[in-house]
DNA sequence: CGTTGGCTTGACGAGCTTCAACTACCGTGG
DNA sequence: CCACGGTAGTTGAAGCTCGTCAAGCCAACG
């Protein structure tokens, strides 16, 4: 019963409890990050245009529609196929899978601007499930509609490949993070990775940044148990690293939070067996 | 220096030691998986026609060449901008990221019909490092003339978005296994993922297929030690699971192997600290 | 004023790594 | 022919990182 209320809930149309915008294809003054947002790159937000273009007409897009979704509530289910595709306007999301036993992984954070599950454009994947982690505004579009447009336009699709492309990366990244980097450098990457992307949006002021996540969304992104999280950002923070106070966080030392992200350990044991068969073939 | 000869010696052109076959779009006779190659899904493979579709003017790519390398030399590097992209004909190889101090993590293991680094079509992407784990042969094809291509037919463009969400699809997957998941786990679901992309090729015959990866291959796969994979997959032999031998791997018990691959601590602990937030907030 | 969610802290233990020793299996070269 | 070195794999002992469990604190909230 309360899965199902939970599909029901997101579906466009079915909504009890949202503020929902009207139904046009604008863009809410509330959206402050625009000039990054995937929908203005891809000239789909008609209260964005690109500075430098000069296409009078506007994309094709029929039906678009802002709402808003409050903390912690689910944006899109994976067992709902939805004919939706839906843009981040404001607030952070989350993209995780979950196992049956509970264990759960976090894919990626969604900031404004970024697309909740662009794999959904192509492909009748179950995408990730998506949830709000601060209240979020978002646009959605209809999948079929966005598609054939975006489809159709050259331009418009180097840029969903590129998109695609950087996507896939980050997931890489984020494979080579879990699979062979300590707790340590997990968490201090974390951090300054948020912190390259909001500082994108003009959100950093003075290395200080929203910070809205609990300690156990920072665990199901970095592999890491809860208490664990609260004993490493503990210590990131004795050491005059880092702060966080009221949902925002400070980089006090960002020279020093980099060298733990970036850490070799330069007496290296873990390299040792291997080193001499990865070099040597190339060479007879 | 070492490092200067490995890139070289993988440039097109310039090498000195690979089995060079004729310049011309035909599909090397040896590469017996054409039926799943991507080349062939975009009709890039003269030899391969599909059958159902009749178009009779080839694709116009001027230039793709086949050449042989030897097991455990660098296919690709990263440092190497190519101007080339490759697909596996027959063979395996890995697609990796290398830390400096030495760690390393396998993104994927590429099998024939398979594409490296297919993000390097579009940008300039410092891309993964590609390995041969057995001898291999490939067909590389130049970047810009792939890439008009591609962009210039709608059908085929589709396919390679497809293609790329599959690839994302798969990265998230593995990003699941390395932050989530034991050891047992991701073993047992590194060789049913590979016994399944085998077969999908009609490599497996009566639960055997073969398995030329060495242990510290698959440790830098699954995020663990060489010593912890002798020690699991011992269990695994020891259980009658699987037995390895002569660079052959039998799956005896696939049920229990898949049991163990997707085993969910009934008693689970791990989703006691958020069973409670996860659900409750829709219901309102 | 109790409850709930979030965070911290400490004790303990599991899972995995590290190190080391040993076997086996090549292909090479004396 | 055997010695040799390099690669692979196995096994056991010790140790570290991180997970598990439990207790307690605090702030927000009904």
């Amino acid at each position: 019963l309360a899965s199902a209320a939970q599909v029901r809930s997101t579906a466009p149309g079915m909504l009890r409890n949202s503020a929902y915008a009207d139904a046009v294809v604008q863009c809410p003054s509330a959206c402050s990050s625009c000039s990054n947002c995937l929908a203005r790159e891809l000239s789909l937000c008609a209260a964005a245009k690109k500075p430098g273009v000069d296409r009078d007409q506007d994309l094709p897009v029929a039906w678009s529609s802002v709402q808003t979704i409050p903390a912690r509530r689910t944006i899109s289910h994976p067992s709902e196929w939805s004919e939706f595709i839906t843009i981040i306007c404001s607030g952070w999301a989350t993209s995780s899978v979950a196992l049956p036993d509970g264990r759960r992984q976090i894919l990626s954070f969604l900031l404004p601007g970024d697309i909740a599950s662009f794999a959904g454009l192509f492909e009748p994947v179950s995408g990730p499930l998506v949830e709000a982690v601060t209240d979020v505004t978002c646009r959605t579009f209809k999948r079929e509609e966005l598609r054939a447009v975006l489809l159709g336009r050259r331009d418009l699709l180097e840029k969903v490949a590129e998109t695609l492309i950087e996507e896939r990366k980050q997931a890489d990244e984020l494979a080579v993070d879990l699979g062979r980097r300590t707790a340590d450098e997990r968490l201090s990457r974390l951090i300054l990775k948020l912190r390259e992307r909001l500082a994108k949006r003009g959100m950093v002021h003075e290395e200080t940044f929203e910070f809205p996540l609990r300690q156990w969304q920072i665990a199901d992104a970095t592999g890491l148990t809860p208490v664990h999280v609260s004993k490493v950002l503990g210590e990131f923070h004795r050491a005059n690293l880092i702060e966080i106070k009221d949902r925002s966080l400070t980089i006090l030392n960002p020279v020093e939070l980099r060298r733990i992200a970036d850490r070799c350990r330069i007496n290296g044991h873990l390299s040792a067996h291997r080193t001499g068969s990865a070099n040597i073939p190339n060479l007879t």
